[in-house]
DNA sequence: TCGTCATGCAACAAGTGGTTGCACAACACC
DNA sequence: GGTGTTGTGCAACCACTTGTTGCATGACGA
């Protein structure tokens, strides 16, 4: 009953700054290390670094365009990311439901 | 228009193991540290660890009974962070619709 | 050609997730 | 009550990740 998780995509975006990362990324389109790095508080390497993990799972594309190396978000991939987030937070809220149907049964069975 | 999360609890939720104890805590109700690792990949001392992130950020609640330490769940806290996956994903899932529509819309435009 | 600017690589510091070993407190049983 | 067992807690240690700084290199523009 436990919810199958891809743990390299979900640790992928389980860190703050590449959340950030991608939602730059999503509503600029694209951007490179240095880019991005302006409007992150960390330095362009930390930016780069990330980058490297977002690419190892597919979660951006890499593109090479004179000395500069631009990233855009793999659309396919990250909408995997969403289902799988919001697998885990309905497999969750299931059981909070459930939990919560029996602590009411329990209840109104105390007060007959 | 970035989301608001709480990282110390998305990233309390983000670790692998954190959600197998999870998991298992909410499917048996409640558990120590001990009974945990029996059936985790993991010891006693890393689900200790573990168990005492998820209590800084109040996802679990603890019960000393005798020598023991008991663990349960705190439902509140949990559908918190819930409805923070499900927030994260839903906007980048509306990113991702607009991005498509207007992708769809350029085609449109081109085929004319 | 020469300066500038984006990138890449290496070394380092701090935090996290894991381990083992040991000490200690509570329970069970004689 | 004494003794063995069992659950916790603490400390040291290792590997990896996330961040830093410093430097080398390669491409672009004047």
């Amino acid at each position: 009953m436990t919810v199958a998780v891809d743990d390299d995509l979900w640790s992928a975006v389980g860190d703050p700054t590449r959340r950030r990362m991608l939602d730059l990324l999503l509503t600029e389109g694209e951007g490179t290390a240095t880019s991005l790095s302006e409007r992150l508080p960390v330095t362009r390497q930390a930016v780069a670094k990330h980058l490297a993990v977002l690419d190892r799972v597919g979660l951006v594309r890499v593109t090479p365009v004179g000395r500069e190396v631009r990233y855009r978000v793999d659309d396919a991939q990250l909408a995997r990311a969403v289902a799988q987030l919001s697998e885990v937070g309905s497999a969750w809220d299931a059981r909070l439901r459930r939990i919560k149907r029996m602590a009411e049964a329990i209840q109104r069975s105390q007060e007959r």
